[in-house]
DNA sequence: TTACGTGCAAAGCGTTTGCAAGAGG
DNA sequence: CCTCTTGCAAACGCTTTGCACGTAA
C-alpha cells in the first residue's frame, strides 16, 4: 500500500510493528489482561475481559480495562475486531496481523477467526475510489450451536 | 452484556416486500423521514436524518427519528446498514434487499452502496459451521475525498 | 523518587422510554 | 372519537475522563 503517510498526523515511531506508541509499565492489571487475551482463541469483549480479569484481580475497574485495551492497541499488542452492530472484541495482534476475517455466531454470540480471504474485492470499488482496507464478517451458527 | 437478538426463525418471508409489521399512521414527521431516505442515494445516520428532517419540521425530536426508524425498519420500508465501529445508517429497503455491500470513506465518513459480491465466501467457513449471511465493508477514500 | 497507572465517581454520548399533549383516520 | 404518534426529559448502557492515591521502574 502507501509507502508514505499522507498529510494526516504523522505517527512516526517504531516502523516495524503495526502501531506507534510504546507500551508503558507492566502492571499487574495489564499483565493479567494481556495474558487472558493471549491464551484465548477468540476475540473478547471489554465486558468479558473485565469479568475474566476480575477473577484474578477483584479490585480491577472497568476503566482500567478500557484504558489498557486502548494502550495495548496503540502499542500494537492487541487488535480490535469490529462486528457490525456489536461492541468491539479484542485479540492478539499476532493473530490479527495475519489479515483475518471473522465469523459471528448468532446463537451464542461468539466471534471466531477465519482463515483466508476471497480476492477480487477491488472490482466492487466505484471509479475514483481508493481501497485501503476491507472487513468481511460471516454469520450463522458455529459448530457448537448447529443442532 | 452478552446477548443481543437471537433465535429468530421466521426469516423466510417474501424476498422483497414488508418484513413483518404494518406501518401505522402517515404523520408529517414519518413522511418527511421516508421522503429523505428515499431521495438520498446513500445510507444516512440518525444524526444526519434528524438534521435533514429538522429543516422541514423544526420541532421534530430525536426520539421521533429513532422511533420512526425502528417502525419503518420493522415495516420493511427501510433497512439498517451496519459499518464496523460506526452507528447504523439507514437506506431504502428496495436498495438494501438487492444484497448490497458498502464502502466507508475514512475522510468524510460517508457510506456508499456498492454493486456486486465476490463469491467464494463459503470456503472461509470452518467445518461444521453454517453460513446464513455475510457483510463486506470496504474502506478508503471516496472519489470526492481523493486529492 | 517520580511519572505512569489505578480505582472511583461523574460526565459523555448515542439511543430508548415514560408521560401527557397532540393529531391522524 | 379513539388510538397512534409526538416532544420533552429522564433513564440507560457503554465508554471516557478528572482526580487523588498507589506503584513500577
Amino acid at each position: 500500500m502507501g509507502s508514505s503517510s499522507k498529510s494526516r498526523t504523522a505517527r512516526s515511531t517504531a516502523p516495524q510493528a503495526s502501531a506507534g506508541r510504546v507500551l508503558g509499565r507492566a502492571t499487574r492489571q495489564r499483565r493479567a489482561l494481556l495474558a487472558i487475551i493471549a491464551r484465548e482463541a477468540r476475540p473478547l469483549s471489554p465486558y468479558e475481559l473485565h469479568r475474566l480479569t476480575h477473577r484474578e484481580i477483584p479490585s480491577i475497574s472497568q476503566s482500567t480495562v478500557y484504558r489498557n485495551l486502548r494502550a495495548l492497541e496503540q502499542a500494537g499488542e492487541i487488535c480490535a475486531v469490529s462486528i457490525p452492530g456489536q461492541t468491539s472484541r479484542y485479540e492478539r495482534a499476532k493473530v490479527a496481523d495475519r489479515h483475518r476475517h471473522h465469523f459471528h455466531c448468532r446463537e451464542c454470540d461468539r466471534v471466531y477467526d477465519l482463515k483466508g480471504c476471497p480476492g477480487g474485492l477491488r472490482r466492487l470499488l466505484p471509479r475514483g475510489f481508493t481501497l485501503e482496507e476491507h472487513t468481511i464478517v460471516l454469520s450463522g451458527k458455529c459448530e457448537a450451536c448447529v443442532n
